[in-house]
DNA sequence: CTGAAAGCGCTTACAG
DNA sequence: CTGAAAGCGCTTACAG
């Protein structure tokens, strides 16, 4: 039922050296054409296939990239992590490589990303991916976790993480440039009351939203009223109630910045609950500039985050460092801010 | 530098055996409890980590799932395989098992096919996830492959391809109840000319909406008018320019029905384009009930399709077929028609 | 251009 | 409760 190399080598009368030779690489010298073909034949009828983890092991090279998602959730509705991956795959793909995900249990991010190490001596390389339920601290655990295995790796939609312990990795930055700010824009349109709903409280993404926010009010020499800093949990639902509830204490502001898609959602459902028009009343902008950004009405104003890009570079970038062993590097990517028609100059 | 069984077993003066047993099951009787805290932290101070494919070798069982999508593109922006791998997620990784993507090369669907199972002998066992560029030839051409190499296998967002060869598949079906169909409904509300847009022609989906549309309209006692059938190659833009030609051609419609969310979104854009009113003037209905639906405005009816719960529900029957040996079996799961307010009685 | 042999790092009967 | 040995199905020097 089984049949091995052994098998086809026995069937055609040669070693399996050679049956071996041929399946690595069909156009190799060291195997006369004659013998090819029998060896085709051969294996054709009798139904071979060569055995992905016996070929792995004996060659010291899987050809396998391991996602960790130190998350257990269903990470695949995250648009930030779909985009990556079409990234990620097509560089994998186009050079022969597989990609598997491995279980992730437990709410702990660096006990979840110690487990899936533990379980995945073999791989030929690791891309781990920044999620919500990280803090930084998390993070950077996660990080010097991989530097002292050693094993090849690249770090994708978490903030600049440094080089740990003096040492590069190989991460994906995504920045926001000057231009791209979505608080620099709303000053500019003469907004000066704006609030910033972040996910959730130590995350990353938060911090630097609260740090971006601190510095324009800061370049302006205008003053930051914190209580205008809300979190939303990465959810429509919570985001939209959060607005509610400001608005409902009679805080004033004209404008706000979520810091992803979907809470904009949270925030065009509230401000039409509570009859502020959009961008009449008030101007929105969302962060990740998803697919459905262009559909709302009003259009959304949004920050796009270039994962697709991400994931092609910090794959290849992994490539590089499992192939000719070049050393690691940090690149930055550029958000990009994206004009529709949530946002309008400041009503008076 | 690579520490093996090996290691740790002569660190602490045990057998390979031993210690393999160990961290087969950490909780064995087989191994002393003085034995075990001692590998423990040798293992520890050696930092040692199995090695998966060393492991899934020997022991004839790899917890590997792979996933097998004959289509040549970067399908991670698929809502449906993305929801489907969701309940995928949440089973296997709930039962300690990994899932891989092989590369997928080639615009020919049984030729792609091919040569993922080629490359892939030693997983347990394999999910196929129909794509939009299979035709129901290709398909069944995929499920007889899969038979001929008798492996494990279980088959997501396909048409009903029954039990080729006599033999019963691991396959979830998505049925379309009367109650559910978006024709019906149509035709319910008063609706006679109603525009079908499908994918492309000949795939499955497509045929089985024209099926639905045929029998509701034959239920009726109406002619079918197939200059009504327009296909949008499952792209909003080709949607909105398909329906911008039937209404420039001064072609009468009441109603469009699209395949996807997505080609709806063109339909209310080329609706949009040439004033006509939704639900006012034309009415329209998508289908997956996609995460944008209900932010349109109006927001969307669409006829939901349950693929988290196939995904969970195929894998299952997988792991079952996999672990118990139990016959394959095909599971029917009902879509559902979520009505919102894109919808209303035929205009007159 | 080809073959015999050792080895990749584990697990699995089997014997004790 | 534990050990010695064979074997999983390949690849890789090495020798010819």
């Amino acid at each position: 039922m089984k049949v091995g190399l052994r098998d086809v080598a026995e069937r055609v009368g040669l070693s399996k050296a050679a049956v071996s030779l041929y399946f690595r690489d069909p156009k190799t010298s060291r195997v006369s054409e004659e013998s090819k073909g029998r060896i085709r034949s051969a294996a054709e009828d009798l139904g071979y296939r060569p055995h992905v983890f016996a070929r792995s092991l004996s060659a010291r090279k899987s050809h396998m990239i391991a996602i960790l998602i130190p998350f257990d959730l269903p990470y695949f509705r995250s648009t930030y992590l779909n985009e990556a991956l079409c990234g990620i795959q097509s560089v994998l793909f186009g050079r022969g490589y597989n990609f598997v995900f491995i279980p992730s249990q437990g709410n702990n991010s660096p006990a979840i990303l110690r487990g899936q190490l533990e379980r995945s001596r073999g791989y030929d390389g690791f891309i781990i991916f920044g999620t919500r339920a990280c803090t930084m601290d998390d993070m950077r655990a996660n990080v010097e976790e991989m530097q002292k295995v050693g094993v090849p790796f690249a770090v994708l939609n978490m903030p600049d993480i440094g080089s740990p312990g003096g040492r590069e990795i190989n991460q994906v930055v995504n920045v926001t440039p000057r231009e791209a700010s979505a608080i620099r824009y709303l000053l500019g349109q003469g907004h000066e009351r704006i609030l910033l709903v972040g996910g959730r409280a130590q995350a990353p993404d938060t911090d630097a939203g609260i740090r971006e926010y601190s510095e324009c009010f800061a370049e302006r020499g205008l003053p930051v009223d914190e209580t205008l800093f809300r979190n939303g949990d990465y959810e429509e639902m919570v985001a939209r109630s959060e607005i509610l509830q400001v608005i409902d204490r009679g805080v004033d502001f004209t404008a706000v910045y979520c810091l992803t898609d979907t809470m904009a959602l949270g925030a065009y459902e509230a401000l039409a609950e509570r009859g502020l028009a959009i961008p009449g009343r008030v101007s929105v902008i969302g962060k990740n500039d998803s697919f459905f950004a262009r559909f709302l009405s009003p259009p959304l104003t949004s920050v796009r985050v270039p994962m697709f890009e991400a994931g092609r570079i910090g794959t290849e970038g992994l490539l590089r460092s499992i192939e000719s062993g070049e050393p690691p590097r940090r690149v930055f990517l550029r958000n990009e801010l994206i004009l529709r028609l949530s946002t309008a100059v400041r009503p008076r």
